[in-house]
DNA sequence: TTCCTTATTGCAACTTTTTGCAATAGTATA
DNA sequence: TATACTATTGCAAAAAGTTGCAATAAGGAA
């Protein structure tokens, strides 16, 4: 019924599980084309789980994002919003007319080696949105 | 009396007024080693002003970053936090034991180029934080 | 100094997000 | 299939953040 299921054994492997809530959650997440906020994700997975509330869709996505299966994003306006995670990538966003495009995080290698290697961290990850204004609305100005 | 009254010709400069309530922000702001929420600025700077609202520190502190006088950072709990504007730095803190570090703008030169050619836009800004493990916690693995 | 314009603030109501805790329900095991 | 363990949920209350609007006050001009 949901592709979402697909997404149970890795709960398991970690001693978690699968609830309808997840599954109606993680299905909203895979359908959408662009990032959602709680909010968003709160309104349209109650369709699928009517007794689904807002603080099992904030817990569940922070939930998901540990576990790797979605990814949160700042956008900008202080909030957060979330995909689900498939390719490793940043934002980059207009400032003008907010229009955003994906960076390769494969872009981003070289400059992770080199801060691992000044630094002696080791990067697991990072929270990476670029503002600029696009080719459109540079010609605006 | 306030060392942030040297903002004033700033905002002047550009249409806007300095009030008491800018001061007390701006103030607590630049007496703070490390980056404030705003209730926190709220707290210490109703000191000064007793009458300030959470809603002006919210919108003061939103302020002061379109105007480049305080920069805000997501450090990973989805909220936002702000420090005076000095120089240009990202943030890299550690998931284990939370420390931090600063990470100087000018190492992001040359990705910020490269993006710039690749996506055509012109880049202002940007938000980013990095995590990853810091050398003591490492050891702890 | 006084007046005038309008940027800024505070208030009140509202939305979003978080937290603690008791009740519920996955799922491994017998 | 029934049992037990405990991860997960929902509820209620609180905390954090936002919005619209009327009142206030900064600061330029007279």
């Amino acid at each position: 019924m949901f592709c979402s299921e697909a997404y149970t054994p890795q709960l398991r492997a970690r001693g978690y599980r699968m609830t309808p809530q997840r599954l109606a959650i993680l299905h909203v997440l895979r359908h959408s084309a662009k990032h959602l906020s709680p909010i968003e994700v709160y309104r349209q997975a109650r369709a699928d789980v009517p007794s689904l509330t807002e603080t099992t869709v904030y817990r569940t996505l922070e939930f998901l994002a540990e576990n790797g299966l979605a990814h949160p994003a700042h956008l900008g306006n202080g909030h957060l919003v979330y995909e689900i995670a498939g390719h490793e990538h940043h934002h980059l966003k207009c400032r003008s007319c907010g229009s955003e495009m994906e960076v390769e995080h494969a872009l981003l290698q070289k400059l992770y080696r080199q801060l691992e290697s000044e630094s002696g961290y080791h990067l697991t990850d990072s929270h990476i949105t670029f503002f600029g204004l696009c080719p459109d609305c540079q010609k605006g100005q």
